[in-house]
DNA sequence: AGTTTTTATTTCACTGGTGAACTATGAGTC
DNA sequence: GACTCATAGTTCACCAGTGAAATAAAAACT
C-alpha cells in the first residue's frame, strides 16, 4: 500500500514537470507545503481513528482536552472556539453533544451574565485518563526512527513556519 | 493577533500540565503531533484564500493541477481519488464542476470501455498559467528566514514522519 | 459461456462546519 | 436614565464531503 508514499513520489513528478514549464515557481517550498498538507490530513485520519471507538470528532476531542488542561478545569465558549480554531456556531453544537453525554457542564456566569461557563466533570475527567493512554503507543510509532536532536530541529522550524504563518494569516484578515 | 503563536503557546502550557497528571505521555511526540495538525490546518486556509477569487475548492484544484502536470495532460477518476485522497463520490462532483467550466473534458477510453478519460483542456492549461504565478509571493513568504538547510532539514523529516504514517495507515486498513 | 471482479457513477442519509440573523447582556456616552 | 455600540451565545438554513448501497458496463477468469 504505502498510500502516502505513494502520493509523495507522484506529487515529487508531477512539481518538477510544472516547474520546467513555469520555472519561476518556488518548487522546493511548494513541495514542503504539499507535504505539511498532506501529512496534516494523514496525521487527523490517525487521530479521528483512535477517536472513533469512543465516539468523538477531533473538535470534541480538542475541547474536552482543554478543559481537562485547565487548573480549574472551565472555559468559556469564546475562548474555546478561539483555541480549537472553530466558529461559534459550532462550538454550540460540540458544547451540546458533550453536556449530553455527561462530559461537561453549561452554566451562566456569575460576574458577567452574558458570560457561559463550561466545565469539566468528574466523569470528564475520567474518560480522558482512561482513553488518553491507549493512544500513547501509536503516537510513539509516529516518531520512530527519530532521534532526539532530529525532534528537537523539527520542533524548532515548525515553530517558525508558525511564526511565518501567523504574518500571513494577519494581512489575510485585513 | 497571532493567532497560530498564541494557540501554540496555550497547547505548549495545556500539554505541560496534562504530563504532570499522567507523567508516561509521550509529551514532545504529542506536541509535533498537535503542531502539525495546527500547521496543515492553517496552511489549508492558506490556501483555500488564494482559491477563494478563483471560485476553486482545495480538491478542485489538486485535481486541477495533477492533470497539468500529466505530460498527456489526462487521468482517470480512480487515479485521481487515489492522489488527492477523495471518494469516488465526491471526484465525480469535482469532475461535473470541472467540466462545466470547461476546464477539463470527460470521455470514455478506447482500450478499457469501462474506463473515463479525465483530459484538461487548452481553457484549462491557460487557467492554471494565469492563477498559479500570484500564488508564488505568499508561498516564499511562509518559508522565509528558512536557510538551504532548514528547508533540506524540513523535508527529510518529513518524509520520514510520511513513512512511519505510511506503517501506521495499513495496520489501520487491516 | 458463465461467473467474478473491476471501474465508474448515482442516490441517499448523515456528519461537520459556516455565515447571517437574532437575543440578551454589558459598557460607554450625552 | 435613554441611546448607542460592542460582546457572547444561540438558532437556522445551507454547503462540502463521506459511507453505503444500487446500477451498469466491461474485463478477466475458469
Amino acid at each position: 500500500m504505502a498510500r502516502l508514499t505513494n502520493c509523495i513520489t507522484m506529487m515529487d513528478e508531477g512539481i518538477g514537470r510544472i516547474s520546467q514549464i513555469i520555472p519561476q515557481m518556488p518548487a522546493l517550498e511548494a513541495r514542503l507545503c504539499r507535504l505539511m498538507l498532506m501529512l496534516g490530513d494523514d496525521i487527523e485520519e490517525e487521530l479521528e481513528f483512535k477517536l472513533k471507538p469512543h465516539k468523538l470528532n477531533h473538535s470534541e476531542f480538542l475541547t474536552l482536552m482543554i478543559l481537562y488542561s485547565r487548573p480549574d478545569g472551565s472555559s468559556t465558549p469564546g475562548e474555546l472556539c478561539e483555541y480549537t480554531s472553530q466558529g461559534a456556531t459550532n462550538m454550540t453544537r460540540i458544547a451540546n453533544a458533550l453536556v449530553k453525554r455527561g462530559l461537561i457542564t453549561r452554566g451562566g456566569s456569575e460576574e458577567d451574565r452574558r458570560r457561559v461557563l463550561i466545565r469539566i466533570t468528574p466523569a470528564g475527567r475520567r474518560f480522558v485518563q482512561k482513553m488518553l493512554p491507549p493512544m500513547f503507543p501509536r503516537v510513539a510509532i509516529m516518531f520512530a526512527g527519530f532521534s532526539d536532536t532530529d525532534k528537537r530541529h523539527l520542533d524548532r522550524l515548525l515553530r517558525k513556519l508558525a511564526g511565518n504563518l501567523d504574518q500571513l494569516g494577519e494581512n489575510r484578515r485585513s
